[in-house]
DNA sequence: CCTGAATGATACCACATTAGTATCATTTGT
DNA sequence: ACAAATGATACTAATGTGGTATCATTCAGG
Protein backbone atom coordinates (compact mmCIF):
# COMPACT_ATOMS: atom_id res chain seq x y z
CA UNK A 1 0.00 0.00 0.00
CA UNK A 2 3.02 2.53 1.21
CA UNK A 3 5.97 1.91 -1.38
CA UNK A 4 9.10 2.76 -0.32
CA UNK A 5 9.24 5.54 -2.36
CA UNK A 6 6.60 7.47 -0.59
CA UNK A 7 8.09 6.48 2.58
CA UNK A 8 11.34 7.37 2.18
CA UNK A 9 9.79 11.02 0.83
CA UNK A 10 7.60 11.09 3.90
CA UNK A 11 11.00 10.73 5.98
CA UNK A 12 12.54 13.80 4.44
CA UNK A 13 9.67 15.77 4.16
CA UNK A 14 9.42 15.33 7.42
CA UNK A 15 13.06 16.48 8.59
CA UNK A 16 12.84 19.26 6.53
CA UNK A 17 9.68 20.01 7.75
CA UNK A 18 10.73 19.74 11.57
CA UNK A 19 13.90 21.92 10.92
CA UNK A 20 12.62 24.35 8.50
CA UNK A 21 12.68 27.47 11.92
CA UNK A 22 16.24 26.97 11.72
CA UNK A 23 17.31 26.57 8.07
CA UNK A 24 14.81 26.24 4.67
CA UNK A 25 17.63 24.45 2.39
CA UNK A 26 18.54 21.29 2.21
CA UNK A 27 20.79 19.42 0.31
CA UNK A 28 20.51 15.99 -0.98
CA UNK A 29 23.53 14.51 0.58
CA UNK A 30 22.60 15.92 4.36
CA UNK A 31 19.14 14.44 4.12
CA UNK A 32 20.27 11.10 3.17
CA UNK A 33 22.92 10.86 5.15
CA UNK A 34 20.90 11.68 8.20
CA UNK A 35 17.65 9.52 7.15
CA UNK A 36 19.70 6.31 6.12
CA UNK A 37 18.15 6.52 2.58
CA UNK A 38 20.67 5.82 -0.88
CA UNK A 39 21.49 9.29 -1.81
CA UNK A 40 20.94 8.74 -5.69
CA UNK A 41 17.44 7.44 -5.02
CA UNK A 42 16.45 10.28 -2.52
CA UNK A 43 17.68 12.58 -5.06
CA UNK A 44 15.29 11.47 -7.93
CA UNK A 45 12.85 11.00 -5.63
CA UNK A 46 13.19 14.83 -4.44
CA UNK A 47 13.70 15.80 -8.16
CA UNK A 48 10.07 14.73 -8.63
CA UNK A 49 8.60 16.24 -5.97
CA UNK A 50 10.33 19.72 -7.06
CA UNK A 51 8.94 18.77 -10.41
CA UNK A 52 4.98 18.47 -8.59
CA UNK A 53 5.62 21.11 -6.54
CA UNK A 54 6.23 19.70 -3.68
CA UNK A 55 9.59 21.01 -3.03
CA UNK A 56 11.10 23.90 -5.11
CA UNK A 57 15.00 23.55 -5.97
CA UNK A 58 18.03 25.46 -5.92
CA UNK A 59 20.90 24.33 -7.73
CA UNK A 60 24.40 25.43 -7.79
CA UNK A 61 26.85 25.47 -4.79
CA UNK A 62 24.73 25.87 -1.23
CA UNK A 63 21.75 25.26 -3.31
CA UNK A 64 18.95 22.26 -2.24
CA UNK A 65 15.60 21.43 -1.75
CA UNK A 66 13.09 23.40 0.58
CA UNK A 67 9.57 22.88 1.17
CA UNK A 68 7.28 24.41 -1.86
CA UNK A 69 4.68 25.06 0.97
CA UNK A 70 3.93 24.78 4.33
CA UNK A 71 3.22 20.93 5.74
CA UNK A 72 -0.25 21.91 6.45
CA UNK A 73 -0.63 21.71 2.86
CA UNK A 74 1.39 18.45 2.16
CA UNK A 75 -0.95 15.48 2.19
CA UNK A 76 0.28 11.96 2.37
CA UNK A 77 -2.60 10.95 -0.07
CA UNK A 78 -0.81 13.35 -2.62
CA UNK A 79 2.43 11.90 -1.76
CA UNK A 80 0.93 8.40 -2.49
CA UNK A 81 -1.03 9.61 -5.72
CA UNK A 82 2.34 10.64 -7.18
CA UNK A 83 4.68 8.15 -6.59
CA UNK A 84 2.37 5.12 -6.94
CA UNK A 85 -0.09 6.51 -9.13
CA UNK A 86 -4.15 6.97 -8.74
CA UNK A 87 -5.84 4.67 -6.27
CA UNK A 88 -7.64 2.07 -8.31
CA UNK A 89 -8.15 -1.17 -5.82
CA UNK A 90 -11.25 -1.89 -8.22
CA UNK A 91 -9.45 -2.62 -11.45
CA UNK A 92 -8.75 -5.71 -10.91
CA UNK A 93 -11.66 -6.93 -9.31
CA UNK A 94 -13.76 -5.61 -12.72
CA UNK A 95 -11.12 -8.07 -14.55
CA UNK A 96 -15.11 -8.85 -15.56
CA UNK A 97 -17.27 -11.49 -15.06
CA UNK A 98 -15.97 -12.31 -11.31
CA UNK A 99 -19.54 -11.92 -10.88
CA UNK A 100 -21.03 -11.76 -14.99
CA UNK A 101 -22.97 -8.70 -13.75
CA UNK A 102 -21.12 -6.03 -12.44
CA UNK A 103 -23.77 -4.22 -10.89
CA UNK A 104 -24.81 -6.48 -8.83
CA UNK A 105 -21.67 -8.23 -7.68
CA UNK A 106 -21.34 -7.75 -3.77
CA UNK A 107 -17.53 -8.15 -4.00
CA UNK A 108 -17.19 -5.37 -6.43
CA UNK A 109 -19.11 -2.87 -3.86
CA UNK A 110 -17.38 -3.88 -1.22
CA UNK A 111 -14.48 -3.21 -2.31
CA UNK A 112 -15.16 0.14 -3.97
CA UNK A 113 -16.77 0.97 -0.91
CA UNK A 114 -13.34 -0.02 1.01
CA UNK A 115 -11.63 2.27 -1.57
CA UNK A 116 -13.46 5.17 -0.57
CA UNK A 117 -13.32 5.04 3.03
CA UNK A 118 -9.53 4.76 3.10
CA UNK A 119 -8.91 7.56 1.14
CA UNK A 120 -10.91 9.38 3.07
CA UNK A 121 -9.27 8.45 6.62
CA UNK A 122 -5.50 9.47 4.87
CA UNK A 123 -7.16 12.19 2.88
CA UNK A 124 -6.70 14.41 6.20
CA UNK A 125 -3.18 13.38 6.98
CA UNK A 126 -0.41 15.97 6.30
CA UNK A 127 3.82 15.99 6.90
CA UNK A 128 2.40 18.86 9.38
CA UNK A 129 0.10 16.29 11.78
CA UNK A 130 2.73 13.45 11.08
CA UNK A 131 5.25 15.98 13.13
CA UNK A 132 2.54 17.12 15.41
CA UNK A 133 2.02 13.39 16.74
CA UNK A 134 5.92 13.12 17.10
CA UNK A 135 5.99 16.19 19.33
CA UNK A 136 3.47 15.37 21.82
CA UNK A 137 5.75 11.33 22.32
CA UNK B 1 -5.91 -6.02 -4.25
CA UNK B 2 -7.25 -8.29 -5.54
CA UNK B 3 -4.54 -10.71 -7.93
CA UNK B 4 -6.21 -12.89 -10.78
CA UNK B 5 -4.80 -15.86 -8.88
CA UNK B 6 -7.84 -14.82 -6.14
CA UNK B 7 -10.36 -13.72 -8.98
CA UNK B 8 -9.72 -16.84 -10.91
CA UNK B 9 -10.13 -19.50 -7.71
CA UNK B 10 -12.90 -17.37 -6.80
CA UNK B 11 -14.72 -18.04 -10.09
CA UNK B 12 -14.27 -21.61 -10.12
CA UNK B 13 -15.21 -21.78 -6.68
CA UNK B 14 -18.58 -20.08 -7.88
CA UNK B 15 -18.77 -21.84 -10.85
CA UNK B 16 -18.50 -25.40 -8.70
CA UNK B 17 -21.28 -23.98 -6.14
CA UNK B 18 -23.50 -23.00 -8.41
CA UNK B 19 -24.01 -26.99 -10.44
CA UNK B 20 -23.53 -28.37 -7.17
CA UNK B 21 -26.77 -30.21 -6.73
CA UNK B 22 -26.36 -31.63 -10.38
CA UNK B 23 -22.82 -33.06 -10.04
CA UNK B 24 -20.17 -32.45 -7.88
CA UNK B 25 -17.06 -33.50 -9.53
CA UNK B 26 -15.32 -30.86 -11.98
CA UNK B 27 -12.29 -31.48 -14.02
CA UNK B 28 -9.87 -28.86 -14.74
CA UNK B 29 -10.28 -29.12 -18.34
CA UNK B 30 -13.98 -28.62 -18.35
CA UNK B 31 -13.85 -25.40 -15.94
CA UNK B 32 -10.81 -23.72 -17.71
CA UNK B 33 -12.79 -24.03 -20.80
CA UNK B 34 -15.87 -22.77 -19.38
CA UNK B 35 -14.49 -19.77 -17.54
CA UNK B 36 -11.85 -18.96 -20.43
CA UNK B 37 -8.76 -19.25 -18.03
CA UNK B 38 -5.63 -21.41 -19.19
CA UNK B 39 -5.52 -24.81 -17.95
CA UNK B 40 -2.38 -25.29 -16.56
CA UNK B 41 -2.36 -22.11 -14.43
CA UNK B 42 -6.18 -23.26 -13.14
CA UNK B 43 -4.87 -26.73 -12.55
CA UNK B 44 -2.12 -25.08 -10.25
CA UNK B 45 -4.50 -23.06 -8.35
CA UNK B 46 -7.18 -25.55 -8.02
CA UNK B 47 -4.23 -27.97 -6.38
CA UNK B 48 -3.59 -25.39 -3.93
CA UNK B 49 -6.75 -25.04 -2.87
CA UNK B 50 -6.67 -28.52 -2.25
CA UNK B 51 -4.07 -28.74 -0.60
CA UNK B 52 -5.54 -26.02 1.89
CA UNK B 53 -8.42 -27.70 2.42
CA UNK B 54 -10.85 -25.60 0.60
CA UNK B 55 -11.43 -28.31 -2.35
CA UNK B 56 -11.07 -32.23 -2.21
CA UNK B 57 -9.37 -33.38 -5.15
CA UNK B 58 -9.81 -37.12 -6.68
CA UNK B 59 -7.12 -38.67 -9.27
CA UNK B 60 -7.87 -40.85 -12.29
CA UNK B 61 -10.14 -41.11 -14.67
CA UNK B 62 -13.57 -39.70 -14.31
CA UNK B 63 -11.84 -37.54 -11.33
CA UNK B 64 -11.62 -34.04 -10.48
CA UNK B 65 -12.22 -31.38 -7.78
CA UNK B 66 -14.99 -30.52 -5.89
CA UNK B 67 -15.92 -28.18 -2.40
CA UNK B 68 -13.95 -29.43 0.49
CA UNK B 69 -16.95 -27.70 2.54
CA UNK B 70 -20.04 -25.50 1.71
CA UNK B 71 -19.99 -22.72 0.11
CA UNK B 72 -21.30 -20.75 3.23
CA UNK B 73 -18.08 -21.73 4.78
CA UNK B 74 -15.61 -20.22 1.99
CA UNK B 75 -14.67 -16.99 2.98
CA UNK B 76 -13.43 -14.52 0.39
CA UNK B 77 -10.52 -13.16 2.79
CA UNK B 78 -9.42 -16.90 3.14
CA UNK B 79 -9.04 -17.00 -0.53
CA UNK B 80 -6.67 -13.86 -0.46
CA UNK B 81 -4.61 -14.61 2.22
CA UNK B 82 -4.06 -18.42 0.71
CA UNK B 83 -2.75 -16.47 -2.96
CA UNK B 84 -1.88 -13.44 -2.07
CA UNK B 85 -0.54 -14.12 2.00
CA UNK B 86 -1.59 -12.71 4.94
CA UNK B 87 -2.83 -8.93 5.20
CA UNK B 88 0.01 -7.02 5.99
CA UNK B 89 -0.65 -3.31 4.84
CA UNK B 90 1.49 -2.11 7.68
CA UNK B 91 4.32 -3.90 7.04
CA UNK B 92 5.74 -1.35 4.86
CA UNK B 93 5.02 1.58 7.24
CA UNK B 94 6.56 -0.50 9.49
CA UNK B 95 9.92 0.16 7.82
CA UNK B 96 10.96 1.92 10.66
CA UNK B 97 10.85 5.69 11.79
CA UNK B 98 8.65 6.61 9.02
CA UNK B 99 8.02 8.10 12.34
CA UNK B 100 10.36 7.40 14.53
CA UNK B 101 8.01 6.42 17.86
CA UNK B 102 6.21 3.45 16.17
CA UNK B 103 3.09 3.65 19.27
CA UNK B 104 2.61 7.37 18.24
CA UNK B 105 3.00 7.40 14.51
CA UNK B 106 -0.21 8.67 13.62
CA UNK B 107 0.19 7.19 9.53
CA UNK B 108 1.12 3.58 11.21
CA UNK B 109 -2.51 4.22 13.43
CA UNK B 110 -4.68 5.35 10.47
CA UNK B 111 -3.12 2.29 8.45
CA UNK B 112 -3.67 -0.53 10.64
CA UNK B 113 -7.09 1.28 11.33
CA UNK B 114 -8.13 0.90 7.45
CA UNK B 115 -6.56 -2.51 7.50
CA UNK B 116 -8.89 -3.77 10.05
CA UNK B 117 -12.03 -2.00 8.49
CA UNK B 118 -10.82 -3.84 5.09
CA UNK B 119 -11.06 -7.42 6.72
CA UNK B 120 -14.08 -6.61 8.76
CA UNK B 121 -15.69 -5.55 5.37
CA UNK B 122 -14.50 -8.47 3.51
CA UNK B 123 -14.64 -11.06 6.53
CA UNK B 124 -18.31 -11.54 6.16
CA UNK B 125 -18.40 -12.58 1.82
CA UNK B 126 -18.10 -16.43 0.98
CA UNK B 127 -18.83 -18.11 -2.40
CA UNK B 128 -22.49 -18.19 -1.09
CA UNK B 129 -23.55 -14.84 -0.64
CA UNK B 130 -21.51 -13.86 -4.26
CA UNK B 131 -23.71 -16.80 -5.97
CA UNK B 132 -27.00 -15.11 -3.90
CA UNK B 133 -26.31 -12.04 -5.15
CA UNK B 134 -26.32 -13.27 -9.07
CA UNK B 135 -29.44 -15.33 -8.40
CA UNK B 136 -31.28 -11.73 -7.72
CA UNK B 137 -30.26 -10.48 -10.69
C1' DC C 1 -2.94 -55.66 -16.66
C1' DC C 2 -2.57 -52.09 -19.78
C1' DT C 3 -3.99 -47.65 -21.26
C1' DG C 4 -5.64 -43.13 -20.92
C1' DA C 5 -7.58 -39.62 -18.17
C1' DA C 6 -7.03 -37.26 -14.40
C1' DT C 7 -4.25 -34.89 -10.38
C1' DG C 8 0.60 -34.05 -7.55
C1' DA C 9 4.74 -31.75 -7.49
C1' DT C 10 7.96 -28.80 -9.09
C1' DA C 11 10.88 -26.30 -12.04
C1' DC C 12 10.88 -23.02 -15.31
C1' DC C 13 9.80 -18.69 -18.24
C1' DA C 14 7.87 -13.90 -19.37
C1' DC C 15 6.53 -9.60 -17.99
C1' DA C 16 5.66 -5.63 -14.96
C1' DT C 17 6.70 -3.08 -11.05
C1' DT C 18 9.65 -1.50 -7.57
C1' DA C 19 14.14 -0.29 -5.93
C1' DG C 20 18.31 1.56 -6.86
C1' DT C 21 22.65 3.11 -9.75
C1' DA C 22 25.28 5.77 -13.12
C1' DT C 23 26.26 9.45 -16.05
C1' DC C 24 26.39 13.61 -18.28
C1' DA C 25 24.60 18.27 -18.49
C1' DT C 26 23.50 22.59 -16.19
C1' DT C 27 23.54 26.07 -12.68
C1' DT C 28 25.75 28.97 -9.26
C1' DG C 29 28.52 30.69 -5.16
C1' DT C 30 33.29 31.58 -4.07
C1' DA D 1 37.96 28.38 -13.01
C1' DC D 2 36.26 25.18 -9.80
C1' DA D 3 33.53 22.75 -6.81
C1' DA D 4 29.04 21.89 -5.08
C1' DA D 5 24.76 21.32 -6.00
C1' DT D 6 20.45 19.85 -9.01
C1' DG D 7 18.17 18.26 -13.97
C1' DA D 8 17.44 14.66 -16.90
C1' DT D 9 17.63 10.23 -18.31
C1' DA D 10 19.17 5.69 -19.17
C1' DC D 11 20.44 1.63 -17.15
C1' DT D 12 20.53 -2.47 -13.76
C1' DA D 13 18.77 -5.56 -10.03
C1' DA D 14 15.30 -7.72 -7.29
C1' DT D 15 10.77 -9.06 -6.64
C1' DG D 16 6.02 -10.39 -7.65
C1' DT D 17 2.56 -11.92 -10.80
C1' DG D 18 0.91 -14.64 -14.49
C1' DG D 19 1.60 -18.57 -16.97
C1' DT D 20 3.94 -23.01 -19.12
C1' DA D 21 6.13 -27.56 -19.16
C1' DT D 22 7.27 -31.91 -17.49
C1' DC D 23 7.47 -36.00 -15.11
C1' DA D 24 5.42 -38.81 -11.55
C1' DT D 25 1.34 -40.92 -9.55
C1' DT D 26 -3.31 -42.60 -9.20
C1' DC D 27 -7.18 -45.05 -10.81
C1' DA D 28 -11.42 -46.48 -13.78
C1' DG D 29 -12.49 -49.35 -17.61
C1' DG D 30 -11.78 -52.55 -21.27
Amino acid sequence: MITKHTDYAIRALCEMARNKQSRELFPVAELAEKLKIPRPFLRKLLQILNNKGVLKSYKGQGGGFKLGRPPQRIFVVDLIRIFQGPFKIDKCVLSKDVCPDVRTCLLRKKVVAIEKHMISELKSITIASLLSMKDKS
